[in-house]
DNA sequence: TTGATATATATCATCTTGATATAAATAATA
DNA sequence: TATTATTTATATCAAGATGATATATATCAA
């Protein structure tokens, strides 16, 4: 049963920055704001025509010089309501992700800690990667992109990820450790 | 196409704890395991018929007195092999869970910051009502259940839980207060 | 006696995924 | 100059996930 579509709303809310086609949100979320969401093809296309059909969005189609034709998405008054509507509603549970490190954590007691703590060592190397892309995309948001309205609130979301990873590295470490007087 | 298919595995995990059915695992996962793990009936049922089917676990019909009759499932050496070809496997990608509270700051400057603000204060009681959850949860595994033999890594799922939920709450607080000087 | 709850198995409409397909263009390389 | 790689762009689909729903047998509470 339809539950509420995430998809539809966050089409609607990238529909309000410059993205005007399935490509480009495709690509802003997935260089931009992939420490918070995450979209696929699949989603994209079916759910913008749905925003044509129900009156939420135009489409109008372009030709390009020296690329493609393609197709731009614009948000219409009827779209901006709903999107706002949305906004305002309120906080329903938040569901807890999966985590499969914690999975494979719970049930590693059948095997050697040594293998699990190599495995967190892999975890720790990625999540230090993490931490680096969220301040490198930090800094290019500070130094090139400050005056868009939306930086102060990709700055908020930025800042969460920095937060999460952290913790995730601080926790990371002292299960290492933890671990290591196991042995 | 099918990438690695989690629900097998956290199965044939379940099948190393004293969980023998399918109702058995979903209710441990929704009442002990729902900070780092979800499983749907969807998936508990077909999956254990597959597992039969392949191998890696039995299944033995059983009477009970006042109670219905159930489906006990045992994992086999084969299906315990697969749990620990699957426990070594290395890291791949950790996937950037979805996050709707976000997704839809991200889009907040559409609205009053006075709603924005009030959005995450409800966001700062779950997470506190979350945090008491996982506190009251560690108690009673340091009350009642240290002798198991899962009780070390279950508590570094939660240790795990903590931190990111203390992380959480952090960034909302300082969020919010980012929120109220812009007014 | 009735309704709620627990224990138990199972299905399905809807949604998501990410691989794949196709195509028109430019850019890089041999 | 031709070929290959990459970019820009639209689109589909098999496989998996979800969570509501259905059914059934039991006990418990009102």
């Amino acid at each position: 049963m339809a539950k509420l579509n995430h998809t539809k709303y966050a089409i609607l809310g990238l529909l309000t920055t410059d993205c005007r086609t399935g490509y480009q949100m495709k690509r802003l979320i997935d260089t931009s704001l992939n420490h918070f969401w995450k979209i696929s093809y699949g989603q994209i296309y079916p759910t913008l025509k749905q925003l044509v059909e129900d009156g939420l969005a135009n489409v109008q189609e372009t030709t390009q010089d020296g690329k493609p034709d393609k197709k731009e998405y614009f948000l219409t008054e009827k779209g901006e309501d709903e999107l706002l509507k949305w906004l305002e509603s309120p906080l329903d549970q938040i569901p807890v992700p999966k985590n499969e490190v914690l999975l494979k954590l719970f049930f590693s007691r059948h095997q050697d800690n040594t293998k699990t703590i190599h495995y967190l060592r892999s975890y720790h190397e990625i999540l230090e990667k993490r931490l680096n892309t969220y301040l490198a995309i930090e800094q290019v948001i500070r130094t090139h992109s400050l005056h868009k309205a939306d930086a102060q609130y990709w700055l908020f979301t930025l800042d969460y990820g920095k937060r999460i990873v952290k913790a995730e590295i601080e926790w990371c470490e002292e299960t290492i450790s933890e671990l290591k007087k196991e042995d």
